[in-house]
Parts: structure tokens; sequence; C-alpha cells
DNA sequence: CCTCGTATAATTGTATACAATATACCTTCC
DNA sequence: GGAAGGTATATTGTATACAATTATACGAGG
């Protein structure tokens, strides 16, 4: 057990601070607050019934997890993603989740290979109902499992973080598109790779399924969201005030 | 421009809190503060002259930044680095490392690539004379230069919060051997391939430059450090108290 | 001699008061 | 009318007081 799941096992729940820290961090990934939004220290403790102090505390936990953006003397903002970061994301977690996969296939348990192998059992019949909301579960589920299975508390840790960052955007696009159905055989493959024990194919698979994952997005309308200077930030358009 | 740099940006070298978390970072990393030692807020506080406000924020910011972990109602302790930790960190660093060289390639300015020449022109002169400290300092900007050519923020941030967190180890290992020779051969090897534009190369070069580093710090005594139990915890053993 | 429990001390968690800073608005002067 | 400056207000930064929790020491009971 290393220090880096220790951390996160003392991302207190019950605390104050810790309650304060997982609600704002769930209002910002679900969309409550925009991008760009200040998120003022006596509102946000006024809301949960607390004082300024856990809240402050929070925002700094915030800020190193890249969710908000603090400046000094002034004030809190809910950090915006641009297309680039979302190209870069993919860029690092299509070599990274190719390490992940690639480890967890000498190091993967029986459970977590029984529970990849119903997470894409269920995947499908959810797919053939037209369940979205379980579909997109059940995706960000898989990926959680490999990165549970590659015995690297660093790697988990590095992959969730990606992962959680994207999944803002995610939400925009995933949901109205056919992606479910060629993912999910994405997944089958990668599962089978792990479990004929071909870490090589594995690798490459879990590779080749993020560069997939970014190019649907493309053309599913990331662009549309945060326009067509990709590569250019989205809050330079809001800096006058 | 994204929002990674503007976090750093934030990180107010002037308010109290920016200034104890500075301190402390540089005191951890210099092994002031040893692994697993206790930090206590209000001794913290009266050496540096501040109240516990701002050190508690300051402990938050190190959590994240996983220099030290903070167990609720209890403590903040310093982290301790396992021999896993440093192989996965090596494993990560060498496949980001080789993106990063392949992207810098493309995107490298004029100026940053005279001063990676100019690095690796003193390195040499420095290891001559066997200044053991300016090799170390120039090994160090050498990637940082790289980081920075990239292009991509997140990347670079990434790869500078994994480079800080193994030079803890590093420093107890680097500067009683001779890899730094090799090493800048290495640097040289790299700088040329993406002058030539060899993307292709310089990915490879950077990715064996990193596997090289890492078996050179098992040869030299990582395992002396941490013992013979590589890939279990250093903190087991001292939990009882 | 060991164990358990209680009291006490030490430490962290939270709230609040006060200080410093930034912003907005209004006045004044050109 | 517009620009410069100053004052009021809002917001963050810091210090401190108090509450809650945890660790420690000590003594009673077995």
């Amino acid at each position: 057990m290393t220090n880096y799941d220790k951390k996160y096992e003392s991302t207190d729940k019950y605390s104050l601070r810790g309650r304060v820290f997982q609600r704002l961090r769930e209002d910002i990934l679900s969309g409550k607050y925009k991008e760009h939004e200040e998120l003022k220290e006596v509102a946000i403790g006024e809301e949960l019934g607390v004082s300024r102090t856990p809240v402050r505390e929070a925002f700094r936990q915030l800020e190193l997890e890249g969710l908000i953006r603090i400046v000094p003397n002034k004030g809190a903002y809910v950090t915006g993603i641009t297309a680039k970061d979302v190209k870069d994301i993919y860029m690092i977690r299509s070599l990274l989740e190719g390490l992940c996969a690639r480890l967890a296939t000498e190091k993967i348990s029986k459970e977590q290979m029984e529970e990849m192998e119903e997470n894409i059992y269920l995947a499908d019949f959810h797919e053939e109902k037209g369940h979205l909301d379980q579909i997109a579960e059940l995706d960000n589920r898989f990926h959680d499992i490999l990165y549970e299975a590659c015995d690297s508390k660093l790697l988990e840790h590095t992959l969730k973080d990606f992962h959680r960052y994207v999944l803002r955007v995610r939400q925009k696009t995933l949901a109205t598109n056919t992606r479910g159905r060629a993912s999910n055989d994405e997944h089958r493959h990668i599962m089978e790779a792990i479990k004929a024990g071909d870490a090589a194919l594995a690798e490459k698979l879990a590779n080749q399924h993020m560069i997939n994952a970014y190019d649907n997005m493309v053309k599913n309308g990331l662009k549309e969201i945060y326009g067509e200077n990709m590569g250019e930030t989205a809050e330079d358009s809001s800096d006058s005030k």
C-alpha cells in the first residue's frame, strides 16, 4: 500500500471540509457551477451551513484537483477546459491506459476479471435497451476496474485524475451518439487480450481505444462546445469583467 | 494558455499561505523533514511566525502535491516513497517523456533549443570539473526545458509533478556515481534528434533515457535505502506508534 | 503484572473577529 | 464630457477563541 491510496483514504467524508470538498466537486462536475463562474466563500458557506474556514480549505483542495482556479485576493473560479486540454489529456491517457492494460494483464485478480466480464455483459444489455445513463456508468466503471487491476496506486491515481477531469466534457458529447456499441466492443477486446495473457495486444488495444474515443468526441461536437479555436483558451472571452 | 499554468501563476508567493507552502515544500524535498515525520500546525506556525490558518491551508496543498498525508483529527505526515512508487513513476515518465520529446520536436522554440544546447555544453564542462551540484542542477533544468518545449501545459504540469516527486530519492543516489556523463550524452542525443526533426527517434531516446536512469538508480543503492522488499511499504515499519 | 477505564493534556476542526486588498461608484477637477 | 482620485463596499487573508477528537498517563481492579 503506497502513500497514494492513503491520501485518498484521508479524503475525509465526515468532516465539514471533506463534505464541502466532495459536494463542490460533484456540483462542478455535474455542471451546477458553470465554467468561469465565481465561487464566493460566504455564499457557499451559507448554502451548506458552515463557516468560511472549511470552505476555504476545500477550495485549496479543489484547486489542486484542477477544478477551480484561485486568484489571490480576488476569488475562486471554476476552470474552463479548452479543446487543447482535452486533446492533450486523451494523448496522455492513450499511453497510460495502454501501460495500465499491459500491467493489468499480469496483475489482475480473479474478482476483477469477473467484474470486467460482467461489466461488458451488462453494457451489451443496456445498449440494446438504449439505457444511456447506465451505459455511461458502466463505461466509467470499466476503466476504473482496469485502473485498479494494474496494481500501481500511482498509475491508478493519475489515470483517475485525468478521467475525472474529462468527465465534464464527455457528458456533453457521449449521450447523443452511437459510440456506445463500438466502445463496448473495444472493451471486450481489451478484456479478452488480458484474459488471454497477451499484454502487448492489451496495451495496443487500450491505446487505440482512447484514440477512437477522442476522434469520436471531435466528430460529435467538441468544437461546437469550445469553439473553432482549438488550442486557444475559452477564458479569454470572459476576462473583461 | 490553459487553466493549468494559471493555476501555477496563482501559487501565491507573497501571501503567508503561499510562503508557508513553498517553504515546507522546499524543506521536505531537501530532507529537512524526514519521511513519516509528523508536522504539527502550531510548531510550524511558530517557527515561521504565522498563525495556524495559513499553515493549515498550506498543508491542504502539500497533501494534493503528494508530499504529506493528512489523517483527519490526527496529523500531517511526510509521505514515504516506496521502491515500488519509484519504479512506477519511472515507468510512467518513460512514456510521457517520450511523448514530450516527440511533441517538442514540432513545437520547440529557437530560444528553448539554444538553452538546451547550452545546457548540454555546460554539463560537459562541469562533468570535467566534477561539480556534482551543478551537474544535478543542469540535469533537472534539461528536463524542465523539454517539458516547456512540448507546448502542452497539461503534460508539462504532469511531468513536473513526477519529476519533483522523485527528486528526494534522486538526491540520495545520483551524487555518488558516474552516471553524469552517460546521462548528458543521452541528453545530447535527444537534443540532436529534436534538432534534426526526427520525432520518432527523439521519443525513443527519451523513453530509453528514463529506463537507463531507473536501472542506474537500482544499481546504485535504491534497495539499500528502501530495503529489499521492493513493492512493500516503508510505512508499515512505523505504524505501531 | 497486566488490563481496562478514566482523567488530563495535546492536537486538530470549526467559527468568528479583525486586517488587507480589490472593486465600484461617485466626486472633483481639467 | 471625460479622466483622475478618493471613499465606500464587498471579498479574501489572517489571527484567535472555542469545540471536538485523539493520545497519554495514571490508577483501580482483576
